[in-house]
DNA sequence: CTTACCGCCTGTCGGC
DNA sequence: TGCCGACAGGCGGTAA
C-alpha cells in the first residue's frame, strides 16, 4: 500500500532512467482507473521529454513542460520499469514506451490509482487544496497545534487529514502516534504545544527512516526496480495486535477508527482523554 | 464550517 | 470443499 515513503522510493528508482528521454507511446488497456483516464492522454504526452519527475503527496507528477502527466498508485499500484516484450501480466493497465526501449508499467490490481493529465499541475483540483509536504519545514509543531485548536476529532484522524498534512497514511500515523506517546483517539485540540511538537518530529523521523528503507513492503509492493521495503521490520505497532509492545512488553490493543485499524500501547501511548 | 460515514475495487482469509 | 462476509485502505463525495 504505498504511502509516501513508497511513492517517494518508486520515485527515486525510476528517475535514472527516465528524466530526459522522450515518451515513444502510451499502450492503455483499461482506462477506468478511479477516474477514467483522458481519452486524449496519448497526443498530449507522445513525443514529448520527460525533463523532471517530481512527487507532490502521493502524486507522481512527471513534468513534460507543456504540463504533467500525473501518476497515483492508490491502494494496489505498482509502476514497474520493464522490456516492452515483457508479456502482460493481469492488472497491467498502462504502459509508457520510452526512447531508450524502457517501459514503465503500471499495474493496479484494484485500480483505485489514477492518470491524468495538468496543464497546470499545482491548479489541477485534485492538488489545488493539499496542506504541506510533511517533510518541509512548513509542516512543524506550531503549524499542528494551530490547525488543531478548533478541532475535536481524534489525532490520528487529524494527521491523516490531507488539509493539514499530507502523505500520512494508516501504517505511518499508526506509527508515529507510537513514537511520540500519544494515544491516537487524543481529541485533537487537548495536544498541548510539546505534543505537537513531539508528533511532528515522530512523523518527519518514521517517513524518513522509512524512505532510508526503500519503504514497507507488506505484500506485494515493490519500486521501479522490483525491490521490496524495508522498513516493515521496523514497525513497532502496525499488524502487531495482540503481541507485546516492543517498549514494555504490554499487549497491544486495536481498534478501528475511521474505519481502518488503528494499534496503540495502552501503557506508553497514555490516554489523558476519555472518549 | 465540522464530523461521520459510504463506496469504489480485487484478492485473501477465517468461519461454518 | 465451497460459500460468504470481513478486511485491506486512499480519498472524493455526501449527509447531517
Amino acid at each position: 500500500m504505498p504511502e509516501l515513503p513508497e511513492v517517494e522510493t518508486v520515485r527515486r528508482s525510476i528517475l535514472p532512467s527516465c528524466e530526459g528521454q522522450t515518451i515513444e507511446k502510451l499502450v492503455l488497456r483499461r482506462p477506468d482507473l478511479r477516474w477514467p483516464i483522458p481519452i486524449d492522454l496519448a497526443q498530449q504526452i507522445e513525443g514529448h521529454k520527460i525533463l523532471a519527475i517530481k512527487r507532490r503527496a502521493k502524486y507522481l507528477l512527471f513534468e513534460l513542460g507543456h504540463g504533467t502527466l500525473i501518476i497515483h498508485l492508490g491502494m494496489s499500484g505498482v509502476l514497474k520499469m520493464v522490456q516492452p516484450t515483457m508479456p502482460v501480466t493481469k492488472h497491467d493497465h498502462v504502459d509508457l514506451v520510452l526512447s531508450s526501449g524502457i517501459c514503465l508499467r503500471l499495474n493496479d490490481t484494484r485500480r483505485f490509482g489514477a492518470v491524468l493529465w495538468a496543464d497546470a499541475s499545482l491548479l489541477h483540483p485534485l492538488l489545488a487544496k493539499l496542506g504541506p509536504e510533511p517533510l518541509a519545514e512548513e509542516f512543524n509543531a506550531k503549524l499542528l497545534f494551530d490547525q488543531s485548536r478548533k478541532r475535536s476529532i481524534a489525532i490520528k484522524l487529524l494527521i491523516m487529514d490531507s488539509h493539514i498534512v499530507v502523505g500520512v497514511g494508516n501504517i505511518y500515523a499508526n506509527e508515529a502516534l507510537f513514537h511520540a506517546k500519544i494515544h491516537p483517539e487524543t481529541p485533537a485540540n487537548k495536544l498541548n504545544r510539546q505534543q505537537c511538537e513531539s508528533l511532528v518530529n515522530a512523523i518527519k523521523q518514521v517517513l524518513n527512516r522509512a524512505i532510508e528503507q526503500g519503504g514497507t513492503t507488506l505484500k506485494d509492493y515493490r519500486d521501479g526496480k522490483g525491490k521490496p521495503g524495508y522498513f516493515q521490520q521496523e514497525l513497532f505497532v502496525y499488524g502487531r495486535s495482540g503481541k507485546p509492545c516492543l517498549i514494555c512488553d504490554n499487549s497491544l490493543k486495536e481498534t478501528r477508527m475511521g474505519q481502518r485499524t488503528t494499534v496503540f500501547c495502552t501503557e506508553c501511548q497514555v490516554q489523558l482523554y476519555k472518549k
